[in-house]
DNA sequence: CGTGCACTTGATTGAAGTCAAGCGCTGTGG
DNA sequence: CCACAGCGCTTGACTTCAATCAAGTGCACG
């Protein structure tokens, strides 16, 4: 809990109050490696925070695994299209390893976000920093070779590169588990 | 100022109090073609709405210009990175027909937003939608060949097919001028 | 009327995908 | 306790899509 205060706080901080008010909106779980928090094509009601573990988003694309996203310790993630949409998920969402994961219900996120002004502040800074991220991934895929792709995940998240397989790695950067092991094994 | 107006309230309806505060602080020009409203290298202050016209964002890189992004009559358009973060953009928007241009600076909007809930909750609709735009762009280029990438743009903005240079829409797309060409040609 | 811009066409290259086979570790059942 | 099935990863041969480089065409307008 605390652990989510603290990155709550660092994207906008929060009154005592609207932080209060905000913290018991959120369910803990513990999970065991491979359990499913969002089935795919169920409505995806939770924001997730990671506190402690991995956890992957994945969906299936030409009959192919496709990862998504890979979070660690003390990041927030969900499926966007499906929470704010309110449509049914392509996304599965698993923690690959025993974790400890808070939720917000969506519900209970916009009943706070109406009542609390700086609430909706705090989620247009949490939405606006997922678009800024979501535009550096997008300039990545487009311009960088898979190689480049590869040494920056190594520099900025060495974590990931330890504690994933390589084949939910290879199809998070956008490439076939084959060429991601050609790039390891050149150097 | 209606149609930005019309444009607001379909992301999120404001009391007539939010919205006549809001139009307030919206600036308007008209350019001619090849107006700079942003320059590189220069903080973006304002978030932009194209009533009539076209505009396009665009930037360099490896000595090449990409375009990022083609906005439309009707459409909002920003540096993302640099209105947000407040840092220089190393991005340039130009309106490439004589345009009628509506433009709301960062410092405005920050002061409306905090003075009222229902102006932050549509500036995070907003974001959100951008998101979503985002994301499913990314998936595009990913995944998607430059045929069918081409054929998604002529049937979702036939517009900017007729009315913008193929040399940006090419780069637009992703792609090269002379492969939108072949694309085009072989049908 | 010719200079340049917008686009086309051709030849070649290259990065990464696909398909296929193989290696080595681990854990489980006979 | 060994054997082998399967997973995680590697390696090889081949293909493919689109990039690059290089000319060329046609039209617009100054």
């Amino acid at each position: 809990m605390e652990s989510l205060q603290k990155a709550i706080a660092a994207i906008s901080p929060l009154s005592d109050e609207g932080m209060s008010a905000f913290s018991q909106g959120w369910k803990h779980w513990s999970t065991t490696k491979d359990f499913v928090l969002l089935k795919e094509n169920t409505i995806s009601d939770y924001i997730y925070f990671i506190e402690k573990g991995v956890a992957r988003i994945y969906y299936y694309k030409n009959g192919r695994e496709i990862t998504e996203w890979i979070a660690l310790d003390g990041q927030f993630f969900l499926s966007i299209t499906s929470f704010f949409q309110r449509t049914p998920s392509y996304l599965t969402i698993q923690t690959i390893e025993p974790s400890h994961v808070y939720g917000i219900h969506h519900d209970d996120l916009m009943k706070l976000a109406g009542e609390h002004h700086e609430i909706e502040r705090l989620l247009r800074k949490m939405v606006t920093a997922s678009l800024i991220l979501s535009q550096e991934r997008m300039d990545s895929i487009q311009f960088e070779s898979a190689q480049q792709r590869y040494e920056k995940l190594l520099k900025t998240s060495p974590q990931i590169v330890q504690r994933v397989p390589l084949t939910y790695i290879a199809s998070f950067l956008g490439i076939t588990l084959e060429t991601l092991s050609r790039i390891r094994s050149q150097r």
